[in-house]
DNA sequence: GTGAAAGCGCTAACAC
DNA sequence: GTGTTAGCGCTTTCAC
């Protein structure tokens, strides 16, 4: 019932290989012949089979996405990055196929990496964060020779690149912006501290006041938990401790924003009496009343990096590591002093 | 290279035909051959080819998921939903590939909704909302006999369900709250109006209002434009017409939020001087101070909805269209009067 | 219970 | 330039 290419070569009184060549536009066919196939494909409303086209060229232009397999509460993070991934990856020629893999390293042995790659030879794929460091999936990827790009996981091989976020030069960049507008005495509220993220942040916290030349005090710095209500409570602990900061950098936006209702609600006006600036470029900072100043790497950005590096390894490139600059978003929370 | 069903058979000292049965669970096959077969594929490791299967089967076990194709810069809605449709469809053994489509009319041929199903064999699809309702894939959604799935559009064939949110009802639970609160003076500020989304909350807002008895008046509805700038302008004008209003709904959380700020900025207190609540359900919701109730789908039960709905289609239901009901999510910032 | 053989829709030698 | 043929890895009659 379907229309094959047999039926586009019966119209067209050529052969099937002919009408193969005209298809994928190779050489050695005549205009004639070319013009011949078109008219009856559009005739016939004839659409290859992929399938069979993968089946005998043994690659399938297919990239598997895995995404770890969360309960059906958590909110998954990352997610908004796949549509770029999609669109980009369409640029190729490569179409995406999901597969989402357990996040509980021992349930994982049905549906390995590499069966997810053999079933539908796969091109190559790109392994979402959402999974722990010690998850098997990553000691796989990096003996498998399949083009593989591990996110926010430092996986290396000949076959495998990585891809992060410079989070220490993020956070730099948003103690910089403080530092350029004046301010000296730079308070600093963190996520965990058992979070990689975090000690990078922290990390560029410590360079950027360095660099600056200021000899920052311990109590300047707080450890808190990535929520608004931490960010409230933290930053009114800090400004009990330490009265004489002028400013503060969030790890988060959402502790900013948190901060920013308590600052507020405490009479104490932002940016007039104490400047903030936050991390992550939450889309809700736009709103806030003052637009929160923050920093960010837009999905856009990261989702066309990511799957150019895959390309690059499916087109026998080696693996590499790649960082990723975020940039600042000035705002109105921040004033210069 | 890659080890085939055939050198699984050499190894058990099969036929491929069994080994096919075996691997199939198919009767007629002894249980000394399946122990065999598994040995083999096991030390063999082999992997079936998902391609050659579907060659013959004629079916892929592949769900399209068109999502429109936006420029980089746009935040794409709804994305959220992809884990959850990838995980409820990987329950029916189904995999998720996704294909981005031009939002601009006039450039839809090149890759029409047929092509992308019949390309890969695709069980059918599934439709995300970001097109306008006029654009091409719509008509040929209904006139196309594979089963599809639009989601927010009013699409229906013996083939095609569609599935939307119940606006309506979302709204009018989100001002019954209000009413049951105690608030009678309730406005409403709602999004652009040629919206089909607007008109129905719109609609719950009245018919809640009507059945708790309330005559409403004119000038304490108005309309902005979903930003939360146009809610704290809208909020501030809101109040300076009608003074004695003691509540608001906003048709999304970002106005809310403006307004929550505004209404901070100007000393009025929510909630103790003024009830607000919002719409959608956005995370952040939970960070403001206070709190903002709102109403919401989670993406969760949206997106397993719209994966079951596919399913039954691809058995062989008959279309159907679905209406989701939000719910409330009471938070702090309604007070009982 | 098992095997031989045909064929799914396509590409890629290899001839002509 | 074009046609013939083999074969990709699998399932599925049809024999035995």
């Amino acid at each position: 019932m379907s229309v094959s290419i047999k039926d586009v070569a019966k119209k067209c009184g050529l052969s099937v290989s002919t009408v193969s060549r005209a298809l994928n536009n190779q050489y050695g066919v005549s205009q004639k012949a070319i013009q011949l196939v078109q008219q009856a494909v559009k005739e016939l409303g004839y659409v290859q089979d992929q399938n069979a086209k993968d089946l005998v060229s043994k690659k399938s232009n297919l990239v598997g996405v895995i995404i770890p397999e969360t309960d059906f509460e958590a909110r998954p993070a990352f997610f908004e990055i796949l549509p770029y991934l999609s669109q980009t990856l369409a640029l190729y020629q490569k179409e995406m196929i999901i597969s989402p893999v357990t996040v509980v390293p021992h349930q994982y042995e049905s549906q390995t990496l590499e069966m997810i790659i053999r079933k539908r030879k796969l091109d190559g794929c790109i392994i979402l964060p959402g999974f722990i460091s010690a998850h098997p999936i990553y000691k796989e990827a990096k003996k498998l020779s399949y083009p593989i790009v591990c996110v926010g996981e430092n996986i290396i091989s000949r076959t495998c690149s990585n891809i992060n976020i410079d989070d220490q030069k993020g956070a730099s960049m948003a103690v910089n912006h403080l530092l350029a507008n004046g301010h000296r005495a730079i308070g600093f509220i963190n996520g965990p501290s058992h979070a990689n993220i975090c000690l990078e942040r922290l990390e560029g916290y410590k360079q950027a006041m360095h660099e600056a030349g200021i000899s920052w005090e311990d109590n300047w710095m707080m450890e808190s938990d990535f929520t608004g209500e931490g960010g409230a409570k933290s930053i009114e602990r800090l400004l009990q401790t330490s009265p004489t900061l002028t400013a503060c950098f969030f790890a988060n936006d959402l502790m900013a924003i948190g901060a920013l209702a308590k600052l507020t609600s405490l009479g104490i006006r932002v940016p007039d009496d104490f400047s903030i600036i936050g991390y992550d470029g939450n889309f809700l900072t736009k709103y806030t009343s003052p637009p929160l100043s923050t920093v960010t790497l837009h999905s856009s950005k990261f989702g066309i990096k990511i799957a150019e590096l895959l390309v690059q390894l499916i087109n026998g490139g080696t693996g590499k590591s790649e960082k990723l600059a975020p940039h600042l978003i000035s705002r109105e929370s921040v004033k210069k002093i």
